[in-house]
DNA sequence: ACCTGAACACCGTTCAAGT
DNA sequence: ACCTGAACACCGTTCAAGT
């Protein structure tokens, strides 16, 4: 009797990403869980893809994105927020991965990269190199967050290096390669 | 009445995905593309996923890998040939990338690469390399194949950057990042 | 070894109609 | 504005039984 109102149904739908992942999170199991019909979603939403892009996008919007800093520390504190809000609910990081990778959404991280690299000088070079931190940063947290849900199913004795601390070290030794390699290459460029 | 072999699902597979997609590559359909029943392919395979990991490694079984040079045109050619690969077949990227990441297979890019890199020198950075240039390979040929099949679709006018040529540099440029990331932290390492 | 037949437990989406 | 009821056109997977 309590109607929804589409922030309820984001609200509800990150609910249950979160406590069953992101294959259980479906029209029907979402639908039941606001007590309606899966067809009173298309209401609120064109399609479930418009729908999980509302859901990436509030995630993202609850991160902690940072402000200050030279542009290198500043591109590697933007990436490590990043992972971290990936890895913050169950299956994040593949839901805001497929709604980037789609068109549909979560363009603030890359909107943040590249002003953050326009600022710090580095010019033309900016979108290929954000483009390039964020295939990093996407790819190594499905990884992880992949091995951990198969770590944590018991299927697979820890692999040391995708869970825990080491991890953690791994991530930054990468995005420590990234941020180098722009460096150099935008050092190589001819000066404008 | 004549019976299927486990290549023959193999062969099949592939051509329902170049000429359906990987969405219209389901159990029933390959099933009637062979004149069989779906259940009749859980003879060959255990799952579905499974049978996407064979067919992944397939893929990756017909790609001309390079085998001389010094590292890193060697780290290079490798790549360039990844992307080649995976742009050679309908939504080969989201393919390979997926069953990749799910650990089932797609593993001959990784072990390449990291023995090219430990050859070359890079030592016990060589994991952490090669998983940051397969991250930027997957990631950019799947944004490129998405781009170039929306534009096919004529959903959106060609994104110049995500189509033809200019993805062709992109991905150099953004190749180059990372190869340069690699030489720099693999200088700044303590000797061994 | 390879396949059929039939079932189980689901999907996303549409659309006329109700309040 | 928000939802119901009912349908359409599908999924992956299991399993006893056939040849």
């Amino acid at each position: 009797m309590n109607r929804n109102t589409r922030p309820d149904v984001v609200t509800k739908a990150i609910e249950v990403l979160d406590e069953l992942g992101l294959p259980d999170l479906t029209m029907r199991r979402l639908g039941a869980e606001l007590g309606v019909r899966p067809s009173a979603l298309y209401h609120h939403f064109p399609s479930k893809q418009a729908l999980l892009a509302a859901v990436a996008d509030e995630l993202l919007d609850r991160a902690p994105w940072p402000a200050v800093g030279d542009w290198t520390t500043r591109t590697a504190a933007t990436c490590h927020v990043l992972r971290d809000t990936l890895l913050a609910y169950r299956d994040g990081a593949e839901l805001v991965a497929t709604v980037h990778s789609f068109g549909l959404g979560a363009r603030r991280p890359y909107e943040l990269l590249v002003s953050t690299l326009a600022e710090g000088g580095v010019g033309p070079l900016a979108p290929t190199a954000a483009r390039t931190l964020l295939h990093f940063v996407y790819g190594h947290a499905v990884d992880e967050q992949t091995h951990l849900q198969a770590a944590a199913a018991g299927a697979i004795g820890d692999d040391p290096l995708e869970t825990g601390p080491r991890a953690s070290e791994d991530f930054g030794v990468g995005l420590g390669i990234v941020i180098a390699g722009i460096q150099v290459m935008h050092a190589a460029q001819p000066a404008r």
